[in-house]
DNA sequence: CATGTTTGTCGACAACTATGACAAACATCG
DNA sequence: CGATGTTTGTCATAGTTGTCGACAAACATG
């Protein structure tokens, strides 16, 4: 049920709006804010007052531009205030950073794992103890652009999460099953800060729609695929979570009935015909081979080697299945490729085009771009800290009172 | 980009929210809005008064229910005083229907064509002859529940619609390419009334999820399958549209690289596989028998035929393919299923279930329930209406301001 | 018929944004 | 260099809306 709109309401709502306008757009001018939000100047300077007061945002002295009039004071984010702990756990490694409310990435450390200490308590462990030496480093650091102060902490999964109770509901890689992730480890950290889960791919999607190569699209469609191929869908900048949490997982639409069987369980899913394994199969090279083979592969496409081409042909047609169906069903207005197909795109570019235009609606559709992300391995970390950040759109007066009083 | 909230955006707001409240949940009484809501009485009291000057609501007095404290006035959906103009064009009929607030059909005229009058021209003139006769009996009635005014024009084509400015890019079976529509047919019809243009599957989609087998979905699929399938998504009542406005095309989904060719150009689309040309054809009947095939079909599947139950083998199977790939993208919390596909479904629900269980995400994902449309062929008439009351939704005093004057 | 409960109404109040007047800060032109 | 026009921030006032508390109305129960 749609909850109603309140007179107090209006001032959240606008607060948020354009804290979420200055954090997109950038630096812009006063007199811009008031053009882009249609709201008066009055209430323009009361809402910047209360964000300032926040220390959400700095206003500098304007410049001169050479234009007649008043110049307009330049807003921006202020990004020595707060910030936000991104934790991103994978599948070799753990990584801890810390975002500040630009989007730029302050403090970030990493650490590979073995596979034996997969488990939840032992990832709990690691992970605690990489957000306290990076905590130490926050505290410690007199640099500019650290922010002082944190409002919260976003954990990057791959897995399916579901958002209610952020309940990791199955993460295949890591073996984890139903597992409740943010309660013990908000208990072992014991900061009280509040702690939300996403899945990874989820998480790229936004970063590139909010800083990457998404910026300014109403329908995103987002695909990373390395092993695995997941996806994210972001409509007006809102990500699509889905009933329990797991839209968006095109790995495993079936493209091919004649295919090989996917670790899911079905045929001839999308990953088992664009994922890493295959493209390493179709080369040559041993389909496990990991960074390493995939360096190589890379290296004798470009040598030109004639079963590499050939592999990326075959990447070609079925990245082109795959793509119609979610173009039709989705119809987006631009399409974004990260991890290794975003490596693979160049290559394979022009005879996806190909593949695309003559499978398109004739008439019905205009051509579709297909970027490649730009902001590679951080995407998934300021998608993160977007978790964390997300709570300032909700209401940044209560999230700031709750940082202040910490 | 969002625009800002002011306070007078509120009122708007609320109104429509509880004008959507009450046409969703059937008459209720006062109280209850204000429980659902949250809103306090007075703000209610506001609210309800205005809707009912309106006429968009009417209170009956309460009725004592033997509960202790003051019954609670029963709010209405007020079916006497607007309704809404719905136009179907189809490739061998056209409908025109009134349809009152509520979601009744009223008034319902249909006329069959032959293939020589699909054109824009001969459509808006047989379009306008219906309608002509239609108003004449809404005028004359003066039977209760037909309303009075007429609050706009919804229109539901075959084909995709850009929604910006309501032309039909392409309806291939009409054979209409970047087709205005609305612009000659208001200018025929010439009652001033504002008309919206919809694709029929999406229409279907929103008044099963409105009034039928969508009601309480979050996030519902909805599928209609005829010689083509067609396709629609609703997120919390609100239709997914897409960049270009022909979101849902799910008949084009790519399952079967052997597939046949389809009309579209690609191969093996969905439509090729579950649609009713493949259903016939694998029974041993013509493939283009229409009706009359279809029909006989049904009675075969009825006996026992065993062609027919391979055929209604293959459907499950394909039917399980392409849903399962829409699933794991969208994560529905139901697929609705209409058309004859919806008819063939108590047929192959059993297998189809089995098909979809093991194509599963093993712990991810719970049972989805595939469910038969309720509303036939009422679905795309109540849908075409919802276009014309969906301008309601967005401020029904200015609309209703408008009615008043005209 | 008294009591308790639920509910609609009414007036005072608080929280917003809009409006319009005014002053400040710029460029341009004579 | 000063007058003029333009753009912009600020301030006080007004208008709209929902909230809150008090009160009366309408029901069941004993």
């Amino acid at each position: 049920m749609a909850s109603a709109a309140r007179a107090s309401q209006v001032r959240r709502s606008n607060l948020a709006l354009v804290l979420d306008l200055v954090r997109r757009h950038g630096p812009m001018s006063r007199s811009a804010i008031v053009a882009t939000t249609g709201l008066t100047r009055s209430a323009i300077a009361g809402l910047l007052g209360e964000l300032t007061a926040l220390r959400l945002v700095v206003e500098s002295p304007p410049e001169p531009d050479g234009s007649p009039g008043r110049p307009s004071p330049v807003v921006s984010v202020d990004s020595q205030h707060v910030g936000a702990l991104a934790i991103e756990v994978m599948v070799d490694e753990i990584a801890v950073s810390i975002v500040s409310l630009d989007g730029a990435i302050v403090t970030s450390m990493r650490r590979s794992r073995p596979r034996r200490r997969l488990s939840i308590r032992h990832t709990i462990t690691d992970v605690a103890e990489l957000v306290e030496r990076v905590d130490e480093q926050r505290r410690s650091a007199g640099r500019s652009g650290t922010p002082r102060h944190l409002v919260g902490i976003g954990v990057s999964v791959p897995g399916v999460i579901r958002g209610v109770d952020n309940v990791v509901m199955v993460a295949p890689n890591l073996g984890w099953v139903e597992a409740d992730l943010a309660g013990p480890l908000a208990e072992t950290l014991g900061n009280g800060l509040a702690i939300r889960i996403g899945n990874d791919a989820d998480l790229g999607a936004q970063a590139e729609s909010l800083f990457g190569a998404g910026v300014g699209s109403d329908l995103m469609l987002f695909i990373s695929g390395e092993v695995g191929v997941g996806g994210g869908v972001v409509i007006d900048g809102v990500p699509l979570i889905g009933h329990s949490g797991f839209a968006g997982e095109v790995g495993h639409l079936p493209v091919n009935p004649d295919g090989r069987p996917c670790r899911c369980g079905a045929t001839g899913c999308w990953e088992t015909e664009v994922g890493e394994q295959a493209l390493l199969r179709r080369a040559g090279l041993a389909e496990n081979g990991g960074t390493q083979a995939v360096e190589r592969f890379l290296a004798l496409a470009d040598e030109g080697d004639p079963m590499a081409i050939a592999a990326l042909n075959e990447e070609a047609k079925w990245l082109a299945v795959g793509l119609t169906g979610l173009i039709n069903v989705l119809d987006p207005d631009r399409v974004v490729i990260a991890g290794l197909l975003g490596r693979v795109l160049p290559y394979v570019k022009a005879q996806l085009d190909r593949e695309l235009a003559a499978r398109r609606f004739r008439h019905a559709q205009r051509e579709i771009p297909i970027l490649a992300a730009s902001l590679g391995a951080a995407a998934t970390t300021v998608g993160a800290a977007e978790l964390a950040f997300g709570a300032l759109a909700d209401d940044p007066a209560r999230v700031m009172t709750a940082v202040r009083s910490a």
